[in-house]
DNA sequence: TATTGACCTTATAGTAGCTTTATAGTTTTA
DNA sequence: TAAAACTATAAAGCTACTATAAGGTCAATA
């Protein structure tokens, strides 16, 4: 399987998948005599594999992390310790977003579309700053 | 006000002041015979005003575009939308950031502690796949 | 006076995770 | 045979900074 096929089987670029074997995370294929990659279903896996963490929002870093626990008979503690870390993270993030959002909802309430900028209740809003940090 | 204080008087680094010149997004200010930057109460405004909105999520991009608004007196219809804009953006980041969490929720139940990576659930969800894209 | 330290200058590289562009060689199709 | 479609590498671009390097300026101290 050469590069193109692979990219379209697993819904990526091809460049992107250049760039996991750079990063160490794709193994390098074997190349034909032209240099071409030959892949095979393995590295497919490992490159759905690859996609579906980023899905899940992990970084590259992290799914270096997991591929480096994969040995079958080592406890999975670190796996599940890394997904627990992922999902405090991930909490973490609604809650600053949800703050956001009622700070930035508030912020629109003090304006209605019929003013001149001179009276608008947005831009005096941000100026102001009556904003809490973080 | 040389660059040092304004940074202290905003709490910003002074590098981050230059990028923001350099950007576009400051006016450039007077210097001084040896080449250092002068700054005005204004520039303080400006800056604080920047730094708020990066607090609120909006992008570089979109304070610039919140500059170019400023006139007086236009309406501040403008100003609204992009605040719009930006509120369905937070909103629908928190969406899917809600259901990824139920997901990581479920994979993590998967599995507990006491296995070996061969049995581990956490890795078993991800390598099969039956997750819902985005 | 020499020098130390705190400040300022510009230019450049690094961060994450790709995407885009440039340039060139290879294979397939018309 | 020539164009289209594919492959290769290398390097730059994206965001919003942060960090580093190498150097100029200034006030205070030894």
């Amino acid at each position: 399987m050469r590069i193109g096929q692979l990219a379209q089987l697993v819904g990526v670029e091809t460049q992107t998948i250049r760039f996991y074997e750079q990063q160490g995370l794709l193994p390098p294929p074997d190349r034909q005599d032209n240099g071409y990659r030959v892949y095979t279903e393995k590295h497919g896996e490992g490159l759905a594999f690859i996609r579906r963490c980023r899905i899940l929002g992990l970084s590259l870093a992290e799914i270096h992390e997991l591929q480096s626990y994969q040995d079958p008979h080592q406890p999975c503690t670190a796996v599940n310790a890394l997904l627990d870390d992922h999902i405090s993270h991930v909490r973490s993030q609604i809650t600053a977003l949800q703050a956001l959002e009622k700070q930035l909802v508030s912020l629109r309430a003090s304006c209605n579309d019929d003013r001149e900028v001179e009276a608008c209740g947005v831009l005096a809003g941000i100026s102001e700053g009556n904003m809490h940090q973080q």
